[in-house]
DNA sequence: GAACTCGGTGAACATTTGTCAACCGAAATC
DNA sequence: GATTTCGGTTGACAAATGTTCACCGAGTTC
């Protein structure tokens, strides 16, 4: 059923979505949607958990590595690019809900990537360019971070539509721009 | 028409709105719709227009200001802080249509928002602090600059909701990341 | 003054929808 | 072996939907 769900959620959006289209492209009777969910919004917070499960692996990955910067740069763009492509309806999916018109879903959403915003920072504060950094500060740079990602997947989405070449000129912008913002982070406060 | 479209996308999307309800809305009969639109989707288009706009004013408005940089960084932020008062449902509908279910608003989105990149591509290379740098460079920090402006924006849009001072918060961690973007701009290639 | 366009109405069409109650077989529990 | 739970079905209900057609009054144009 969920998967049905977001196969559907490809060219549509939750609130447009009918218990009876989730059921019929899943292959049951429309009541048997009562079985498992009460609310479409029930089955949108499902699958909100379903792909930040993935979500969070793909973090992990990037903030275990180590490497001097340029390397790191590069290995978390490629991350992001993989995982856009390996789990494109997920990462659709939040794209578009994030701001959808289902609230419990926007705050589900929401309140996950502020977790993942508290984890880049506090992975963040264990690098030696940390040093001094205040609490604010280290904050702002990871939800800068948290921000960035999620500008750079949502450019993947739309490019790997078709366009073999717009995904690496993407790529290379968010390399470039990543790079700027690890330039400003060393001269933070003149350190 | 366009008015009770925009009410009515409070809480709702696009792809989930429908002509009955936006002429009921409108204290029409649902035929006269048609008299204005071929398409719920051409609605949106136009929403689309009338919604970048004001957009547009307001960023000429903070390209055109002179000053010191933190003088310019605390400007631009409540600009914008302004703005997502003021055209409230606008911005709400830009931010949840951005990504939303109907393809020609999408990309009436994204040409308009590339074209705001360019606007901003082309004032940044006016200034000193630009000297030597790339058409590339250019262009990459300009998408920076509203990637960042479209997340502040759609921070606020959160926060105004209720919290007053939440939104105090965000304009101060907007700030905080604007001047160490500006930071990393002043040390690129070692200039 | 005649003709035409513009923006509006009302009624009708088949279609789709959400939701529920009653029922049912199989598997798990006791 | 009886009973309960689980996940499924059928069928029905009123309600809402998109879209079209014929019609109409008020301005505008000629």
């Amino acid at each position: 059923m969920l998967d049905a769900g977001l196969h559907l959620l490809a060219d549509q959006n939750l609130a447009s979505l009918g218990v009876r289209e989730v059921t019929r492209e899943a292959g049951l009777s429309p009541a048997a949607f009562y079985r498992h969910f009460p609310d479409l919004a029930a089955l949108g917070v499902a699958l909100v958990e379903e792909s930040l499960a993935s979500l969070h692996v793909m973090i992990r990955s990037v903030l275990a590595e180590a490497g001097d910067a340029e390397e790191l740069i590069d290995r978390a763009v490629d991350v992001i690019r993989r995982h856009v492509r390996e789990h494109r309806p997920h990462v659709r999916f939040l794209a578009r809900e994030r701001h959808g018109g289902v609230r419990r879903v926007r705050e589900a959403i929401d309140a996950e990537l502020g977790r993942f915003a508290a984890e880049v920072g506090a992975a963040l504060a264990l690098q030696p360019v940390s040093r001094g950094w205040s609490e604010q500060d280290l904050r702002m740079l990871a939800e800068l971070y948290v921000d960035h990602m999620v500008s750079t997947a949502s450019a993947f989405l739309e490019a790997q539509e078709a366009d073999p070449d717009r995904e690496r000129r993407i790529a290379a912008t968010a390399r470039l721009q990543l790079r700027l913002i690890s330039l400003g982070r060393r001269h933070w406060r003149g350190n």
